[in-house]
DNA sequence: ACCTGAACACCGTTCAAGT
DNA sequence: ACCTGAACACCGTTCAAGT
């Protein structure tokens, strides 16, 4: 049983199944081998989640083309990152429940925080906005796959509801919000945050 | 059985163990009922996490102070987000993995786009703009408290694994970066993040 | 050195039967 | 109407024993 291989079968299953069906016996029957033997590769399921949101980032880090402006640099690296979460099923929250240490990883960070210096940051600034961006993506992804998550489901029910819930009376500004709320361009949205986070950048 | 107490005792139960302790079992255990009651009372764990999450923003929606700017206002109201979050232990991975639209989600959202409509944006950017700072405190509370439980294990350890990773010679920006990235003045990191999305609003 | 088999101590959820 | 008891179909993790 390699290692690398385990850990691309386990994507496929969340996939598949999503991240709640991720157990180490299914992904041991997966494997066609027992599910102690995992446990020679990875220490604990966090670690197999680690090394899933470690592959997950491969290639975001990749060169930027050339001639961007660091506004447009950064809106590329984020866009990289929101676009690798959303490659699989469940990716932001499989990223956001690790802590990886591994190379994809820390190259894209290191690239962003760079990126950022050159905008005449100071490092601490730098690595501060280089959090907030990434914050931003990741709270974004986690909203924007838990509805796609909704919508395999019982989408419909739980517009009603909320409808229902908004009575104009009591929420005013909600009703106002409604359709924006719901609305399914979540391009829209994260380029509308991103651009917010990037703009503010500018009185630097 | 009162669904007020059993998300009370579900809440102190999280406090004192973390989510992962958290079982229907468990909770049954401490209410002194059988594990079947509770789902008289919460059709899946699912739906008792939402009625947590929901209990945890009571009193977020509660009057602003007289005589804030509109910037004071909007970095109050994400301010009180985030401290509802930490409030308890896990909090934002409790929020984070649910949808609730009880009231104190409702009129929290309500009031935060109302501040956001009086900076004259249209209904739609205001929308979003709430949507960005959101999604920006649901992912800053979710690294936090995430350095939190690591700080409470193997955080020396950790850290050692990092700086042996920071190889300056690979991650030039990184090697900068590492004071801020390992610091542990959140509060600074989460004042920086906001004040770049209401300096981005500015503009508008 | 690596894998199997089997166990330990749990889970979420359901449902007949009781009161 | 509400709760109990007991079951169903699973979990993550460990470890002696095999090859």
């Amino acid at each position: 049983m390699a290692v690398p291989e385990a850990v691309a079968t386990a994507l496929r299953l969340v996939d598949e199944d999503g991240l709640d069906s991720l157990t180490m016996r299914r992904l041991a029957a997966a494997l066609d081998v027992q599910v102690g033997t995992l446990y020679r590769h990875f220490a604990t399921k966090q670690t197999l989640l680690a090394a899933m949101a470690e592959e997950m980032l491969a290639g975001c880090a990749g060169p930027l083309p050339d001639g961007l402006t660091w506004r447009e640099q950064i809106t590329e690296l984020a866009g990289r990152l929101r676009t690798a979460l959303l490659r699989h099923r469940d990716g932001a929250r499989v990223y956001a429940g690790t802590h990886s240490v591994g190379p994809n990883t820390l190259s894209y960070t290191d690239t962003l925080v760079g990126v950022l210096r050159e905008t005449c940051l100071s490092p601490e600034a730098a690595t501060r906005t280089a959090l907030t961006i990434v914050h931003f993506v990741i709270g974004h992804t986690l909203e924007e796959q838990a509805a796609q998550a909704l919508a395999e489901s019982d989408l419909p029910a739980t517009l009603t509801l909320l409808h229902a819930a908004l009575d104009p009376d009591v929420y005013p500004h909600l009703a106002a919000a409604e359709a924006t709320l719901t609305s399914t361009d979540f391009v829209g949205h994260f380029t509308h945050g991103l651009n917010l986070i990037v703009k503010g950048l500018a009185g630097d």
